[in-house]
DNA sequence: CTAATCTCTCTAGCAGCTATAGGTTCAAGA
DNA sequence: TCTTGAACCTATAGCTGCTAGAGAGATTAG
């Protein structure tokens, strides 16, 4: 019989997170006491774990809700949690690549700024005028 | 003069993005016809692009609103416009490092998967068992 | 039994837009 | 000049994934 507050402590998940993941239908309205406050037991304690783990590793809501439903039916084919985590694979890496071209750009307008003053700056003068960009971004 | 449509159209920035930004004092209000529609001149298009710019290089609201006053005065001294820039850089690459981490932890996690149905996916596994991570993520 | 600590629900706020509704204005053609 | 259709107006709500706060009730240790 775990609280809400020891299922927080337990699994790193902040109590109004936990309550949030509640009304998004990723983990079930656990039983009550009788003052109407939340008590979980084992089962609800590793699927918040599974949870927070999904979400350090950055998968939406949307996508652990497919997860958890999948978890639930260790009978299945595993090829839709595959594609979950292969699709999200795809995206960490158009973000890094994404983020790598504004790298390289930010670093050349920082590099290029000799000026004194905002008159003569280049970050400045960079952001007027988009001829002075390298590529797209 | 411009209507907000043509603004929107030179600068690529939508139609109500361009009222937010007003809203959010990035751009000046602009004259009004008598029917009160939006006028725009040459400096608020200038204006727009600039913001779009810096947009484009992931810069806050906040920041764009420091450069795009600092603009205004080109004998400043430009170490402000410079400051905002490194910073950027700075959490920009440590987005980047982040997402390394967690490209290398999903790259690890979907190559292992060779079972065939959830129970044994290593995908759903890893998730539920923090203990088949590599490290922090 | 009391006091301290939890917990409850409800609402609002963050960033940076985007969408919709319901109404008004503009500009070009007949 | 009139009409029509496109463009514009404001105001409000919604998106993601929480987080913070208010004000009230529950639990538990001493």
């Amino acid at each position: 019989m775990y609280s809400i507050g020891d299922l927080s402590r337990k699994t790193g998940v902040k109590i109004p997170t936990i309550r949030y993941y509640e009304q998004m239908g990723l983990i079930a309205a656990p039983d009550r006491t009788q003052g109407n406050q939340r008590r979980y037991e084992r089962p609800e304690l590793e699927r918040l774990s599974f949870i927070r783990h999904a979400r350090d590793l950055g998968l939406s809501i949307e996508a652990i809700r497919d997860l958890v439903d999948l978890s639930q039916h260790p009978e299945k084919p595993c090829s839709d949690a595959d594609r979950i985590a292969t699709e999200h694979l795809g995206s960490v890496r158009a973000k890094i690549a994404q983020l790598k071209k504004l790298e390289h750009e930010l670093e050349r307008i920082v590099s290029h700024c000799a000026g004194h003053t905002v008159g003569d700056c280049y970050v400045i003068r960079a952001l007027s005028d988009h001829g002075l960009c390298e590529g797209e971004h």
